[in-house]
DNA sequence: CGGTATCCCTAATGATACTG
DNA sequence: CAGTATCATTAGGGATACCG
């Protein structure tokens, strides 16, 4: 799990840190979300309908760890039915700059990435092809 | 898995990319692995031995994902006994930028989300601080 | 050395039902 | 509405053994 001096470039302890936090922007829903309250609040079913294929278990978990990390502020109002809205924090809200970074990065070079896939999958079914 | 028109700040494929990558880069011991390789190409049991925990079976199969998306190339050398050398590509290298944005966010907001998590958790076992 | 193949166990996730 | 609880299924990953 750490990084000998070999990786002269990050501190085994900074790459514990960045796994941590890559983690949890690497969840499947976690970027999904922090990206949609990017544009402002949202209550929990607006949530759900607007990522697709999310379970409520799933989106419970996953707003409770971005939560716990202080990332979404969640905000309870007791009325009835009950309303609770979620959003970023000034933390969470500083996390979108480098994963919109990553997220352009990603736009920029996914169909380079596509292309890849699809040789290398290709060179599989080419036993040949690998020496 | 995708956004509505909500998320104005991303279209909806957009974010199926994003989410690709940051899959790929979230994946516990890739980021780790790039950053190693970041400082020049390795040998597979070099790499093992570099990261701390990570089973043989597990780094063959990271190995393989980041070849596959072009991020690593796998070069063989048809010697006895086998040397096989892994680096990354200029694809890869290009990816490291992004992720050291990220890697750096991580280490300036480090001690904001362990204290996000302590409060967290201590709200947690004083059941009347979640109304 | 650098893998692949197999078995096995656990953690993650979905589906469903129930509740303040 | 916004969850929690439970069960069932599956995917992730370790351990081991074997191979070119």
């Amino acid at each position: 799990m750490n990084v000998t001096k070999e990786a002269q470039n990050l501190e085994n302890t900074d790459c514990q840190k960045i796994s941590q936090v890559l983690a949890r922007v690497g969840e499947k829903w976690s970027i999904l979300i922090i990206m949609l309250l990017n544009s402002g609040p949202r209550r929990f079913t607006e949530i759900r309908r607007a990522i697709n294929g999310i379970s409520q278990r799933m989106l419970t978990l996953c707003l409770r760890g971005l939560e716990r990390d202080g990332l979404v502020k969640r905000t309870v109002y007791s009325v009835m039915p009950p309303r609770v809205e979620y959003e970023l924090t000034p933390l969470g809200q500083s996390l979108t700059e480098p994963v919109i970074a990553l997220g352009t990065w990603a736009r920029e070079h996914i169909e380079e990435i596509d292309v890849a896939r699809a040789a290398f999958d290709e060179a599989m079914n080419t036993p040949k092809a690998r020496t």
